[in-house]
DNA sequence: GCAAAAGTGTTACTTTTACACCCATGC
DNA sequence: GCATGGGTGTAAAAGTAACACTTTTGC
């Protein structure tokens, strides 16, 4: 049998959206070296613990969420000195979430967790910001060609939550009438009967929600999400 | 230091195309429980060597071939009985090769290697046949809108080389105007003044290069390779 | 009545699709 | 001269882009 010194760990990158800004989770290590440097969320996996289950086990445990969209991101594994101890290949997820729905509270190894707009992100440990920008890149392509930005809103969102989030991430303007005949045509955003205003003034506005069952419906049918324009 | 029981490796799936059809890589196994099984050229990482170092590695080891194209697919790590001898977490990538550049030769772990048409590939070990259609999906995806069909072609191609490789690789008719024009008017493919002629009869054709050096240059103007149509 | 955000259509332009005939060669 | 594969243009249709005014509300 084959002797290998590698341990395996994996990271999340963990998106939240609010009022205009992108956040990233990031958690403040208690311990070792690092100890005090905020990194993204993770951890070394168990010997019987599937990836997926670790991503979700390490984020209840260090910041106490669960997510509304995980995938896996990529791997980092080419440069043996990424983890100065030893050497860590870790397996980095992205992930999305909706950050009105927890208060994040650091647990065992954490110290701290908190988010930080991606803007404005400090010097993390290890390569985790280079993992943040292939996430935050991906962010930006996977939400033109998947309906994932949902899964950063409310259930029930302003058409204008929408439009926002998509200027704010894409960081361009979009014209508000194609982009609503754009995401109406698809016939997977519903109107609710309910009106809200929010703020003091201005005319209030209807909710919407994503049908994701009609979603993955029409995805069988060969469907395909597609908001790429000005 | 935390103690962990868990073995990583790379496996490839190198996609090759001649005349048509679409073949990937196999490799059959001399050693072990799957003595004499065909499963995806692969193999464990040592210590000190980055992933794709060792795909590489891998790659030539096995069957004596260096691709043209390299890139991660994905780390299969879910089933932890993926490999019944111990646990093994795998780095997956996705390989793009000219069959007609290398005679295949198996070396130290590997009896024989074969090129197989993706069609018509037998039962593989492990989870292999899993990886194969994760990177075929991938394969056909990325033709789309990444110019990585010649990396499968020769330097010099004739059209219609090109357009076969569409045609059968995406499973559906192509218009041989409208896809030529869509190329050329990307000016990223090169007319030569050779002229050849293939098999008996026929109409001799012009030659073409990829101009990846343009590519590249485009690429950061914000170029976008994309065909998408019937 | 005014400030603020929601809601709504039309036109020009660009891109995509559909489609068929002539050309050069070997036999 | 015919069989085989290479090379080419145009018109209809669809989709995208650009653009401004009216509505509802709170103050």
């Amino acid at each position: 049998m084959i002797n290998q010194n590698i341990k395996i760990a994996v990271d999340a990158i963990v998106f939240g959206y609010e009022k205009g800004t992108l956040y990233v989770l990031a958690v403040q290590q208690r311990f070792g070296k690092l100890a005090d440097r905020w990194v993204l969320p993770g951890g070394f996996i168990l010997d019987d613990e599937p990836l997926l289950t670790a991503v979700e086990r390490e984020l209840k445990e260090e910041a106490g969420i669960t997510v509304n969209y995980l995938e896996q991101l990529g791997t980092f594994g080419d440069d043996i000195k990424r983890d100065e101890r030893f050497r860590v290949v870790s397996v980095a997820y992205f992930a999305l979430v909706n950050p009105k729905n927890f208060v994040l509270k650091a647990d065992t190894d954490a110290k701290d967790a908190k988010w930080f707009p991606v803007a404005d992100v400090p010097q993390l440990g290890y390569d985790h910001n280079e993992m943040l920008n292939l996430a935050h890149q991906r962010l930006k392509s996977k939400l033109t060609y998947q309906p994932i930005g949902f899964d950063l809103l409310d259930h029930e969102f302003l058409f204008s939550d929408l439009e926002n989030l998509y200027c704010s991430i894409l960081e361009r303007d979009i014209d508000r009438r194609n982009f609503r005949k754009k995401i109406l045509s698809f016939g997977i955003v519903t109107e609710t009967d309910k009106v809200v205003k929010i703020g003091a003034s201005g005319r209030p506005g209807k909710l919407f929600t994503f049908d994701k069952t009609k979603y993955n419906r029409l995805l069988k049918e060969n469907f395909q999400f597609d908001i790429r324009f000005a």
